[in-house]
Parts: structure tokens; C-alpha cells; sequence
DNA sequence: CGCTGCGTTGAGCTTCTTCAACGATCGTGG
DNA sequence: CCACGATCGTTGAAGAAGCTCAACGCAGCG
């Protein structure tokens, strides 16, 4: 597909004419990555930023110790490493291919010039760093007030409802992975979902999780710490 | 000061002309509060969003038991509840006068139809909200991989920047607050200061802590969990 | 003077992490 | 085709960090 049909499908670009549109694709730099490839470091100066247009890019930070906690993981049509880019920073995170993945690399200065020629474009970003900005609060929260179980659980319900608010739903990263994304590590997920499972909330099978107490589930995702009844045994 | 004249002085208008900055004043609505009010709350509709102008306004999260984890602090010039406002999202937090403090409530309508004009305030904005994501990443990060001594540490550390380098820096909120800005409790905090006191890293008389060991500290800040040279007792 | 808010300290306990071991799965190369 | 290694998930035991609950001192203020 050429770049300019794939700008069509970015929702950032969606407020672009035709012709802006062929314009922005000359200067988009086409990249691919395999799975496991560094995009961007922490502290690398952005001169520009990504849009992934295929596969799945992981934003995360990372500890001397090598704990990571996954900041976002990003879908096709999703920008990431634009913070860099207005704040006059250098990129707060690392990024990098979480499957073999398909990106665009906008330069600085051409994004700049669509940006003043196009206010839409502004609005639109305006808007996708907002959602974001509301998705880590929300991360805060959750990392400073609420429990592994009670995260494991809107996480869960999160995903329900994003694979359309099916029972039966299918985590779609390694389960290691999903610890970090929540703020723990492998071991305590494991322990947290086998618990959930003895108290009858869910049911698991390798990568899939059957949602036996939906408000259950419910009660416990919004919880405070210390929830004395969600017994430990 | 008249509120043109205010206007002036928050960086997000300085793009703005005179004329401009006339025509957005008769749409600010002026309104102040006292120490502890209100004003906004977590999931009431955004219709617009406010700029600090005098006084400082703190924007926090709150857990079912009470438990509050503080997002932001904010003093005169800076915009909150702006995400609410793009995002086409409730407020996703609760706002209350830290101080008694005087703010400007920008209506939406008011404010798009600025932005649609002057593409310069769209860019301020987006550098704003770039700055501010890239601070929640750094508290998801400290919640996530940091212990609480490594917060700390970097909070005085950040503090003594800010206040010039000092070596002797004034807290300008109450150790509670700040318990919770660093996502913990009052004593938590109490011991950790204690421990940091007999280590020799500061020194501590109310509300001031004097700087001994700046190295010490700044190593303690980037530390990992479990750092086992700091030790507890 | 007593009240209230704030900070501190102690004791006990919960949650989570660390460290270690082990089983399962999968892809690769012999 | 099987063996091997690597990755991943799980489980156990032990320990650490931080939280809860409670008590107390202190300062400011009505």
C-alpha cells in the first residue's frame, strides 16, 4: 500500500486533504523493526516522532536493576515519541518493537509546517495526548492506591470490554509482560490470577481468561487497599 | 491588576496579541476559593479549564478509603484541567485550592474558537501537555521501580534545583502533602527522613532540609529497589 | 486553657519481592 | 526425529518494604 493511503488510515492525519496528505508523505521516513528492536532510548534527542502504522510498539522505562514497567503499548494508526518533540526533551522512555513492526518517522520541521499550515492537526494532537495523559493518571492511581488484584482486575475487565465485552477474553502479551504493564513482576501476577481463580472470579487457560464473577470482579477492581474480603486463602 | 493584564503574564496566552488577549478576557470568568475548596471533582463534565493565577491548586486522585495521591501541584501561569477538555473526557481527577487562590475558567467554546485562530496557542498547549506527560512518566516510574528513600531523594534534590541550587531548601507544603506526592503516607515518610537524617544525607529542622551529601543523595535517587547500601538501621 | 492538626515513633502485620527450583512448550540443529 | 536450549509460567520459602493502628508531643489558635 503507498504511504499515502496508510496516512489516510492515521487518525492524526485524518483532518489532512489529498494533497497535504502526498505533501507529508515525501517526508515520512518508512521504517520496519523485528520484534525486540530498539526504536528510541531514554535521554536520545527526538528530532521528530512515530506513528505505528503495523505490529506493536512497547514504551517503557527501565531500572539499573533491568525491572521494566511498560508505559504503553501502541496499535497501528498510534503516534509515540511526540512528547520529545513538544516539550523540547529528549525521549522519556525507550521504546521498542513488540512484534515485527511497521513505522513512520515524521522529522521535526515537517511536522512543524504541516502543523502551521493545519490547526486541525494541532487539535487532533491535542486530543491523543490528552487520552494519554487521562490513561496515566488513571496508571497512577492504580500503582499508588490500589493492589495488584484490584489492577489485575480492571485490567481484566478493561480488556473485556475492549474485545467487545466478551466473557471469554485472550491476552494478547506474554503474561510477564502484562506484570510489568501493571507495575509487578511475573511471579506476583501468577500468584494474584491463581488466587483469582480459587475465589471463583475467573477461569484461565494458558493466554485465555473466562470472566466467571463479572461483579466480582468489579467490586475488587475499584477497591481500596486492603481489601479484607478477598481472602488470601 | 486587570485581568488583560493577567492574561499577559501566563505564558500560554504569550502568543497572543493585545486585541487578543482583550477579546479573551470579557470570556474568563474570575473566581477564587479558599484554602481547601473544591474545584472540581473526579467524573464531573469539563466545559472548559482553568489557569492558576494566584495561589497554588492541587490536583490529586483519591482511593474508596480515603488515601489521596497528589498528580500535580500547581502555581500562578499553569492550566489545569485542560485533559478533560480535549480528551472530550470527564475530569479525571479532583482539583482544590491549596492556598487560597484566584483562577481564570476559560470556557470551551471560548477557547476552541481562540485556538482555531491562533494555531501558536494550540502549540503552547501541546508543549504543556508534553511537559506534564513527561513528569507522569517519571512518577510512574518512582512508583513503580523506586523505593521511597529514592523519591525522596529526588524530590529534595529537585527542589534544591529549582530553589537555585541551594543547599538549604524550605518546604512549601506540609510533610503529609508530600507523603502523598511521593505516593506514600505520613510515616513512611517521617521514618525514611529519620533514616536519611542518621545517614548523614540531610538534616532536617521543620520544614527545612539542609543538604550534606549531595553525591549520597543524588546516588540514592537513581537507585534500584532493594539497594542494600542504604541501609536501615 | 483546651482543641485541633500535624509530625513522630512503636509494634505488628500484609503485601510484594527475591531467590531458587521445576515443568511445559517451542524452535533448532544434530 | 529426537535432544537440547531457551523462554515462559508456576510454585515454594524467606525476607523486606511499606502500611495500619495506636499513642503521644507539640504548636497554633479560638
Amino acid at each position: 500500500m503507498s504511504i499515502v493511503k496508510l496516512l489516510e488510515t492515521i487518525p492524526l492525519f485524518s483532518g489532512l486533504s489529498e494533497p497535504e496528505r502526498r505533501e507529508l508523505a515525501v517526508i515520512v521516513r518508512d521504517r520496519t523493526f523485528e520484534r525486540g528492536r530498539t526504536i528510541f532510548t531514554e535521554g536520545e534527542e527526538g528530532n521528530g516522532f512515530y506513528v505505528v502504522v503495523a505490529g506493536r510498539v512497547k514504551v517503557y522505562k527501565i531500572s539499573p536493576d533491568g525491572k521494566e514497567q511498560i508505559l504503553h503499548l501502541l496499535g497501528p494508526g498510534e503516534p509515540f515519541g511526540e512528547v520529545a518533540l513538544f516539550s523540547g526533551r529528549s525521549f522519556p522512555a525507550f521504546a521498542e518493537a513488540f512484534e515485527d513492526s511497521r513505522v513512520f518517522f515524521i522529522p521535526r520541521e515537517a511536522f512543524a509546517a504541516q502543523v502551521r499550515a493545519h490547526p486541525a492537526l494541532a487539535l487532533n494532537m491535542l486530543a491523543t495526548l490528552s487520552i494519554r495523559l487521562h490513561q496515566f493518571a488513571s496508571m497512577i492511581e492504580g500503582l499508588s492506591l490500589k493492589e495488584v488484584s484490584s489492577r489485575l482486575a480492571g485490567y481484566i475487565l478493561s480488556e473485556s470490554f475492549r474485545q467487545g465485552g466478551a466473557a471469554r477474553i485472550e491476552l494478547d502479551l506474554a503474561k510477564g509482560q502484562l506484570a510489568s504493564l501493571l507495575g509487578t513482576i511475573p511471579e506476583t501476577l501468577s500468584r494474584t490470577l491463581t488466587r483469582m481463580v480459587r475465589q471463583g472470579l475467573v477461569r484461565s487457560d494458558g493466554p485465555f481468561i473466562e470472566i466467571e464473577d463479572r461483579e466480582g470482579l468489579e467490586q475488587l477492581a475499584s477497591a481500596e487497599r486492603r481489601l479484607s474480603d478477598f481472602p488470601r486463602e
